[in-house]
DNA sequence: TCTAAAGTAAGAATAGTTATTAATTAAAAT
DNA sequence: ATTTTAATTAATAACTATTCTTACTTTAGA
């Protein structure tokens, strides 16, 4: 199942701060959370390099690319297969790593052949229960 | 768990010709596939009353959101709880109906109030699978 | 029928992402 | 160690999807 490719790419200071921020790192950022982290590491690194880089990244089967949050991107360096916890409040994501007995239904519309399963579980965290502004609105999810 | 809301707004043309291609509409469209479709019936239709409508409808629990497409929403009038099935190639989004049965784990950091669970199956349609281009490159899923 | 609140259309504005290009640089070849 | 070259970077233009603004129009209730 691991199609993890070798990891050949040239090693430059933009790459290895980039690298180095997203090593471990379980909050999943969006590009301009990255941008903002290592500029401040790194200050002549270009918005443009850091798609390049998750780009990259991406293509080495380093980096999954999460559609969750409307509008934009977000990036998770944990690349073992896991689902995700969301508050639609303040959109944190949380890793669940249990895994599930998931099977497609039989049947010829469903012939596909299946690359990945990805549970998104939706909800208000603890933190955003026990503000004030709790009640106001919950937008989009 | 129905929190479906009375369904009390306006009904302008505008909104009827929206939803009747809503209605029963498999294909989880975007906001410019509706719009393109229904600036057919009713040509002087702007872009706005579209998102405007769409807005609308979900406030009134008539349209699931969609944020499983890389760069744009996609609209679900299907407010039943079920589970997608996505081609990476085409972006072909497939209704599952059946219902699994999911649990978080136990653990205070999971202690959320879920309001929603999502599975996203991701694989190669049949479709996809017979065309030749087949192997020239699947970009981002 | 009259009125007020709500909705529409056109287009400007914004946010996130991708494309372009000249200069720079890592790493392979000598 | 130097040269070579293909890959990478930074700046910024371009693009796409969505939201905002505003003057005008319309629905639905009084
Ligand atoms: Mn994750
Ligand atoms: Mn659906
Ligand atoms: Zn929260
Ligand atoms: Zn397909």
């Amino acid at each position: 199942m691991g199609r993890k490719k070798e990891i050949s790419i040239k090693l430059t200071p933009q790459r290895l701060v980039i690298m180095e921020y997203l090593e471990g790192n379980m909050n999943h950022p969006s590009a301009a959370d990255i941008y903002n982290a290592v500029s401040k590491k790194y200050p002549t690194m270009s918005f443009a390099t850091v798609y390049n880089t998750l780009e990259t990244l991406w293509e080495k089967g380093r980096l999954r690319e999460l559609t969750i949050d409307r509008g934009k991107m977000r990036f998770d360096s944990n690349t073992k297969p896991h689902h995700h916890l969301i508050c639609v409040q303040c959109k944190n994501i949380t890793d669940i790593h249990r895994k599930f007995a998931l099977k497609l239904p039989e049947g010829e519309q469903y012939n596909f052949d299946i690359i990945g399963i990805h549970v998104d579980f939706y909800g208000i965290c603890p933190k955003c229960k026990k503000e004030k502004n709790n009640n106001v609105e919950v937008k989009k999810w």
